[in-house]
DNA sequence: TTGTGTTGTTACCGATCGGTAACATTGCTT
DNA sequence: AAGCAATGTTACCGATCGGTAACAACACAA
């Protein structure tokens, strides 16, 4: 709790040391993560650099390095972590109407609606990564790919489940939707 | 047309040099723009260098910096081209239904979706713009919120002329599925 | 021919950014 | 106390990018 302030205690004199900050590698991580999830998204992964991270996340440089490889590591690290807010989210609103599959595809678009009105509300995570990265073959990329189909998958499934004459035909409509 | 070799009958030796190709700035212009067209929507005009709107636009570096005071400024009449389609779009949908604002806004829709399933389509240049440069104070940002405040207007107002009971909260559902 | 204005070419500058080396400092174990 | 592993700090590198100066090459008019 209390930080040894053995730097002052030894020079008592002028130009005192602004007493370094140490946090454990496991804490470190864990500020960046989260320095990340909201920078990366209200201001986007290019135009955010890691200083900016290191900065918000209240770490140094090399305990960013010392956990991540690259600031792509990073991007990957901040797709995982929305991706499962993302299915948790989606949980969620397929719980609030059990059994009944057509009120469950209303109920996830009722809650999409409620989180884009809110005044933070930039957008879907994934394509703005798709946007800001539009180089096809990056890392990136193909983890917004994977969620998309996912969620393809998931919606055809429940057209289906709801009895839709076209249900691929509206899980693509659905789709573009919610992106 | 013909372009006169000048430098070539001159040095018949060696180390031909490769046949300067000289550009009207007018022409330029216009190549610069269609090539900024392009790369801006398709890889993002952050992602997107100068270097690679001269080369695709077949100028000199040179040529674009005196058309256009920087990349910001380019950036700016791209926004106005993408504006001035927009628009056409936007009437030539209502103009297919005309005297019936339920069905003209049913149009723009259709219109819209069927522009979106086409496999080079990539969102709405507007937003993209917006996604890409987080600054709120940056200028592109302003011609980005003027086209939305635009479109609001125009929906607020088919949705008025179609006897809406809620215009407003209309418009905003459908200013947000546009988006 | 000789200017004169326009365009092409090159080479460069300064800032930014991702990433790293090297060392100082600290806490923990023995 | 002494050593060791982990962390903090600084300074730096190389690449990229927006932007510019300076000059060479050209077209055209007088």
């Amino acid at each position: 709790m209390a930080v040894k302030k053995t730097v002052a205690s030894r020079v008592v004199a002028k130009t005192e040391k602004p007493a370094r900050k140490v946090t454990v590698a496991a804490d470190a991580q864990q500020q960046i993560l989260e320095a990340v999830d909201e920078l990366f998204y209200r201001e986007g992964a290019r135009a955010v650099g890691v200083d900016a991270v290191v900065k918000r996340a209240g770490v140094n440089k090399m305990s960013l390095y010392r956990q991540f490889e690259s600031k792509d590591a990073l991007l990957q690290a901040y797709l995982v972590r929305r991706e499962e807010r993302f299915w948790q989210r989606f949980d969620a609103s397929l719980a609030k109407q059990p059994a009944d599959a057509r009120l469950q595809l209303v109920q996830i678009f009722v809650d999409l609606a409620e989180r884009a009105g809110k005044p933070d509300y930039r957008g879907c995570p994934f394509i703005n990564v798709a946007v800001e990265f539009p180089e096809r073959d990056h890392p990136a990329r193909q983890a917004v790919a994977a969620n998309k189909a996912q969620l393809w998958k998931r919606l055809h499934a429940l057209a289906i489940a709801c009895g839709a004459r076209e249900p691929k035909l509206l899980a693509n409509g659905m789709a573009i939707l919610i992106e």
